[in-house]
DNA sequence: TTGTAAGCGTTATCAA
DNA sequence: TTGATAACGCTTACAA
């Protein structure tokens, strides 16, 4: 690799200087300036990044903590990498389980992280992950960091800096289009442990004084199993739906397939909503009405939360967390 | 951050005693060990890994370029990364366009992360991307490369270290499948400008002895669209298919959608063979056959043959490039 | 406008 | 068995 000095050397000026130069920070003759720009060039000078970190004592690494990827994080990370790319930094993904030292789990991938003294760090929640463990050492470490659409547990917008999705707001949009559809016996088909979505479907059929039906999936694990055996509950349901609000899109395959196997048609005989918008969503058939985060917007204010903290603003009033709503797409299943 | 420095002043020894207590080289005595451990870890001593690569030269990062991520890369990133962090390194992904340096495009991305000075890195081949230039400057850089899954035409193994996948094979395998099940007009729905199923295709049903029937979809752009459209080609073909390898998943659920409007049963009309094993293809309806990629097996690959490229071990005799071969996954849609 | 010298935290050389 | 000391490549006071 061909340093400072070796460009110095070349061009008979001081290392300072070339520096000076290639920064263009303080005076430096334009003459002397050509001509170290030049041979920086043509030697093919780059600066050399460990150095000048370990001098400065500044990183422009943000790290990630993670289980797994999935299409639903690469979505918010893709936009959340380029915000900070666009500002300088870059990125380095770190997975947790089952690699890394098991034992201490995913504070050992946190350890190992924050080896590297990133300028700040993102976390995706996961499970058996303890985020307000995670966030305290980080605290502790003065490293700025946000988490990335928490359980609802963390709800407290006090407690975690994160970005919140609200999944109700989507649910209650869906539960309009609905009943601007004609349908009146609207059931929402997953587990009842998991409030998010079905806030949003109380409040709405309440607001629209339509009698809830819920179809509880929460004997199943999987998701697809949840909508393939949800589909008992929608047959015995009294009255029976005209009109489904899936957990999930996976789920609603599940729904779905169990549909098509009963030869009954969406959205004729039952429209079907999901959540998420997967690829699945809009590649299945019928192409599924589904509710969809906003993971731009995701990726770009968890990244615009890291760069106001390590540019070391002040926290806006309403905290250093921010809500984002979810919207509807509608499809063919509806 | 707590240093060596730190270390030496609490427990009186000098630095590079309490390094190489720390690092375990050369002679220490016991009692000074125990001493020095147990203070780096009351202080919470870690080492500084920029130091620590600027001093030695050795960096411990695997550098990824890529465009942008998806289902089936993800697959392929999680082993490689897994395989590599066991190994004592850790993995940045960098994407390219359409952030970083637009003008210079996945070159500009790729001098991006060489400013990091990684100790290999991989490649992920995307469209626009000049594998031949970057692989070049790599070789130039001395910095040990591999590539993912290349197309064919790099298949040439000589010109490019790569993990190549044999995608025909599967194929082979999945007409095979339908022979056996009864079916004798097997025909395969894709474009026919890539040959990497359409070889596999045509030299089983040579083996078989079947007319081969090839509807080429290469008149339309996305893969959803070319299955649906493709729906078309099949109802028009003399004789008419009773089973059907897909180009892709996604083409396969554009044909899927198109045989149940058409009130096509699947796989009792016609039987349909898929390929990729995303994870529509499990949880569409019916379940879809395809073939799978060990996605796995690839991302070991890569990561074994990073790594002795990096240990300085000599090339293999067959070279640094290795195949993979593709397996076929039975569901309902056969 | 340019140069000198110190220092970031580590490793490596050499001597004690 | 341990300790000075230099060096990696960069930035930054401070001089000249």
């Amino acid at each position: 690799m061909v340093s400072l000095k070796d460009v110095a050397e070349k061009t008979g000026f001081s290392i300072r200087t070339v520096n000076r130069a290639l920064k263009s920070d303080g005076y430096v003759a334009p003459a002397t300036r050509e001509r170290v720009l030049a041979a920086a060039e043509r030697l093919g000078y780059r600066a050399n990044l460990k150095a000048r970190a370990l001098r400065t004592g500044l990183s422009y690494e943000i790290g990630v903590v993670l289980g797994t990827m999935d299409e639903l994080k690469i979505a918010k990370m893709t936009s959340f990498e380029q915000t900070l790319r666009e500002a300088g930094f870059s990125v380095d993904v770190l997975f947790g389980l089952p690699g890394g030292d098991p034992t201490r789990g995913y504070q050992g991938t946190l350890e190992t992280l924050l080896d590297r003294q990133p300028a700040a760090v993102a976390l995706f929640p996961e499970h058996g992950m303890s985020l307000e463990r995670m966030a305290m050492r980080l605290v502790q470490s003065g490293i700025p960091y946000v988490v990335f659409d928490p359980e609802a547990e963390y709800m407290d917008p006090g407690e975690l800096h994160a970005v919140r999705i609200d999944r109700g707001h989507g649910v209650r949009l869906a539960v309009r289009h609905l009943f601007e559809l004609g349908h009146r016996n609207i059931a929402y088909l997953g587990g009842v442990a998991d409030r998010s979505r079905l806030d949003g479907y109380e409040a709405e059929t309440r607001n629209l004084e339509l009698e809830p039906i819920v179809l509880d999936t929460d004997a199943w694990e999987g998701e697809f199993e949840s909508g393939w055996n949800g589909g008992e509950l929608f047959l015995a349901a009294d009255p029976r739906p005209d009109a489904v609000q899936v957990f999930s899109d996976v789920t609603a395959m599940g729904l779905l397939a169990f549909l098509h196997e009963q030869g009954l048609r969406v959205p004729e005989d039952v429209a079907v909503v999901g959540f998420d918008d997967r690829q699945i969503a809009s590649v299945c058939w019928p192409a599924l009405t589904t509710v969809a985060m906003p993971n731009h917007e995701v990726g770009v204010a968890a990244a615009e939360i890291l760069l106001a903290k390590i540019t070391g603003e002040p926290a806006p009033a309403a905290g250093w967390s921010r809500t984002v709503a979810t919207r509807l797409k509608v499809r063919d299943s509806t």
